[in-house]
DNA sequence: AATGAATGAGGATTCATTCAT
DNA sequence: GATGAATGAATCCTCATTCAT
């Protein structure tokens, strides 16, 4: 019997060392040998486990985006009333396990992949599909037919704030970006009255 | 002879021809070659002019960001009120020249850049600079001290628009985009009321 | 419990497999991984038994000729008198075993591999000397003294049916091939009259 | 102005060397650094005048055959009667051009990629009908409706002798060659009489 | 002013082969 | 007996960049 198991340690430890190479360098301009050598293995490993390039990008993305529905299911498990059901949304897309350094870096970089990858795009669509529905599902008790425009803009808003957040040095400000989005928010709600 | 004063015409056209191939390859794998192609010269020629390839891209990002300045100059020209030129400056992100296909997805890739450029960064920092300054000038007036919150949300939903119409396949409607962060402007005045 | 007398059977299954890969490919491109796979087993095991690659595909030269030898030899089981003797032997090589797509295939792919490595070219050696045997055996009381020049213009000819055969799309038609020796070796002996 | 007329110089080199190549080789396990270096630049100008690998090999096929069409061109110039013209035809096969080391050993190679290569088997295509056609032209007059067996024939073993000389260490003995089918062909024709 | 010629450096990918279990 | 794990070495190909003319 040979050693066993090995491949999804060695898939995660590449998924995740890939996240990371991306973060460091703000592209995707990352050698799969960078990224193998993070991981601590040979580059032929990588391919070996993933075939080509694109595949590992594309596994870190829907690593990315599993870890962010995993938040957003979490964060609705308690929540009854649509306002606090939206801010449980809202504040999911800026928690800790998504909204920090690497990770919003290579969030930017897969918008940029989406735009001359169809996989690429396909997952991003399903991610804003989601959370478009998670938006108007509870806009819509609130703000009736104002719900469609509103979801569109706080589902802009919110990727806003993560463009912006990729540009600034340090690890970015949750808290304050969530605020954010929720005053606006309740701003919507208010001018509803 | 030698062709006198070719020069600035060159410089043009390998600008535009740099922003044309962004956006038709969505992302900054750009080969040197295929800019100098379109521009219809030799890639040497395009060394000669521009020294670096990174030097092309900067007088791409430079082309764009000085025609946004001219379009919000243009736009507060006629504007005295400090709504209007709120208006003024919220609709010229989103004109002819700056919201269309090729520089948009342009944009969305120099965010990237600045990431790792820091000639880039200094660039896309001005940029912010000027629009934050824009917008503060005239929220305060009207919000007060909850103008500096309010001009980053705006700030911020006008990238958001962006990116989100980067991704789109068509070019993307500038006046349904301008109207949203118009509206999430009278929401913040409303509130303020 | 381990399997015994297992040892064969991979072998068997191994050579078999390198010729119908290098069929399908037609040339010895072939990775020892696809060899492996088709018959059924890991890489690794064909290296334990095979050693290195070289040693699958003289195993499997080995195995296509000895498939040749037997049935020459048992052609000439039956026949006495030098002509028809002669005529077993060219049948031989046209016959259900050695004429067909995939073994066609494979014998081109070793005349090459005989240009670059020696045991492959021992191999050969072997088989043309062997056939020259075969054809001077039974040319000489028809011939005289031109039976050299015709085996080794019957042997050219047979070589060259085979290199055509292998060329063709479908199956070759060994009974055509075999008729064309046959008459020009007919031929030959009519023109001795 | 800068260097020109470089490309024809360089393109003949690297076919030349690609040739050299395969012959010391024994095979198309050539690779484009050899072929660069033979030819004295680096592999990446063979890759900016040829594209990619296989259309290096093409090249050198099609040299071949061309040198090939022109040795039958030359040979039929002065020929009238059908014999004679047939003889012109197969003395070329085996003439000096031809008929040496490195081309019969990229000859036999070629005749492994047509198995897998399009192009390659299409150029192959087109020798072999000429080929057909040359004799046939000749042989029609001669044999009658016995003419394509005998074509076929005589072509296999024009092919079937390349073979074997690719195989013999030292440059082949063109002489003999072209004695061996001249004396098929005669037998051809004594035997219709 | 402009370009064809040329290359060094680098990166994705493949593969034979080894090894521990 | 058998295999998953792992890698070093190679190879094709691309590309920014330089240079002579």
């Amino acid at each position: 019997m040979p050693k066993l198991g090995m491949e999804p340690i060695r898939r995660a430890a590449l998924v995740k060392a890939t996240i990371d190479e991306i973060g460091r360098a703000g592209s995707l301009d990352v050698t799969v040998s960078q990224i193998a050598r993070r991981a601590g293995v040979s580059s032929a490993l990588a391919h070996h486990y993933f075939g080509a390039k694109e595949q590992i990008f594309l596994a870190a993305m829907r690593h990315i985006l599993t870890g962010y529905a995993a938040a957003v299911r979490a964060g609705l498990a308690g929540a009854r009333a649509p306002r606090a059901r939206l801010e449980a949304v809202i504040r999911a897309s800026f928690q800790g396990g998504q909204f920090q350094g690497d990770v919003v870096s290579a969030w930017l970089n897969f918008y940029v992949a989406a735009q001359h990858s169809s996989p690429a795009r396909r997952l991003l669509t399903v991610y804003q599909k989601r959370l478009r529905s998670n938006l108007l599902h509870d806009l819509r008790p609130l703000l009736g037919v104002r719900a469609d425009e509103a979801a569109e803009t706080l589902a802009a808003l919110i990727d806003g704030l993560y463009i912006r957040a990729a540009l600034g040095r340090d690890d970015p400000d949750g808290a304050a970006s969530a605020r954010r989005v929720l005053a606006a928010l309740d701003n919507m709600i208010g001018a509803g009255a």
